[in-house]
DNA sequence: CGATTTTTTGAATCATATCAACGTACGTGG
DNA sequence: CCACGTACGTTGATATGATTCAAAAAATCG
């Protein structure tokens, strides 16, 4: 039992690959730990890891003109997250991400990344794939951004991922849906009034 | 002069490949011409096929539960479109993917593409890039979705693609834009008379 | 505990949608 | 190449989903 267990899973569930090339992608990686509230991305600063979630909780936002912060993404155990545009273009990040729990990661630089892909066509498939997982998750969030009112927004959210309410503070949860926090507040005590 | 130039500039720009290769990977596609109102991809149907555009142009829309048309995304010369949630999973699709003017396009089939992947580590890379540039591109979008209000979403897409609003009937910009063509029209009314 | 942060509640307001009607343009068949 | 029909864009009145503001209540944390 080793730490990076999930992880292992993770890239067979991508790629099949020998084990020793699994170890291999796996030593690109360096394990972290962040505290709640430390940043791992700010603006201004090139984003210079993608993070993947062993353990805990983050969230990404970008604060607009008016001062209001906003959601762009959140991941927990299992997933990714950066500030992609900032990390591929390798140009100053928008985004702020923070811990929202003591966390555990494993994170790739961007110039291991790069070198990392070149040196195998197994590893460079692997990044491929989630690329192509991470614009189809966009794809149906915007989607849904374009074809629900909130309410059927939170309710969706709320089916397709059983839990993970309730590991997020209200304001994450309801900027994240594009909505205030006040107005989620309603829609749950509209429910609860109910059933 | 030949009529897949554009395509192999796309591909240089992405990746450094010898000439050979690039001929072999544009040989992966078929050169389609698409006649206006016709579609490459309907509800319920996997998507067999990513499109390039080399001329002409395409929009993609869902039809939602209260029957009304939303445009998730458009594509001109030089831009790609699918339905990628359909495509990468190779699963009923969702949307419809329709042609808003004779069109020429490449398409590459689904398992041409796995294979072509497969066989050669650069195609590997050069649809990676793709992918990540797609992914990076829906996360701004997210991001303009969130923050912007509906007149600043408008201006944004005129600074950013000059030209091409011109183009698009108005009915798909404004519900590209997530608002209705009501509200675009007066707007852009609004705009004329001010200045 | 007290202090700070988060959530709730209600009232007023706003941005955008809806509805309806009319004007315009465009493409298609004769 | 005209004329008609259908699709597209405009305008104004009204409706509404969601925000804003303000303050209290509840939860969390050092």
């Amino acid at each position: 039992m080793n730490e990076t267990d999930p992880f292992k899973k993770h890239i067979l569930q991508r790629v099949a690959m020998p084990p020793e090339e699994v170890d291999e992608l796996i030593a690109a990686f360096t394990l972290k730990k962040i505290k709640k509230r430390q940043f791992i991305i700010q603006p201004d600063f090139v984003a210079r890891h993608r993070t993947y979630v062993l353990q805990g909780a983050f969230r990404s936002y970008v604060i607009d003109r008016e001062g209001v912060d906003n959601t762009i993404q959140f991941a927990i155990e299992d997933w990714w997250i950066s500030d992609i545009n900032s990390y591929i273009y390798q140009k100053p990040a928008t985004m702020f991400v923070v811990a929202l729990e003591d966390s555990h990661v494993l994170q790739i630089d961007y110039d291991t990344e790069q070198q990392v892909k070149q040196s195998n066509h197994r590893f460079e498939t692997f990044f491929r794939i989630g690329a192509e997982r991470t614009a189809a998750f966009h794809q149906r969030r915007i989607i849904s951004s374009l074809t629900r009112t909130a309410e059927e927004r939170y309710d969706d959210f709320i089916a397709t991922y059983p839990g993970v309410a309730q590991r997020l503070p209200q304001y994450v949860l309801a900027s994240y849906l594009g909505m205030t926090t006040q107005f989620l507040s309603k829609i749950r005590n509209k429910k609860t009034g109910k059933s």
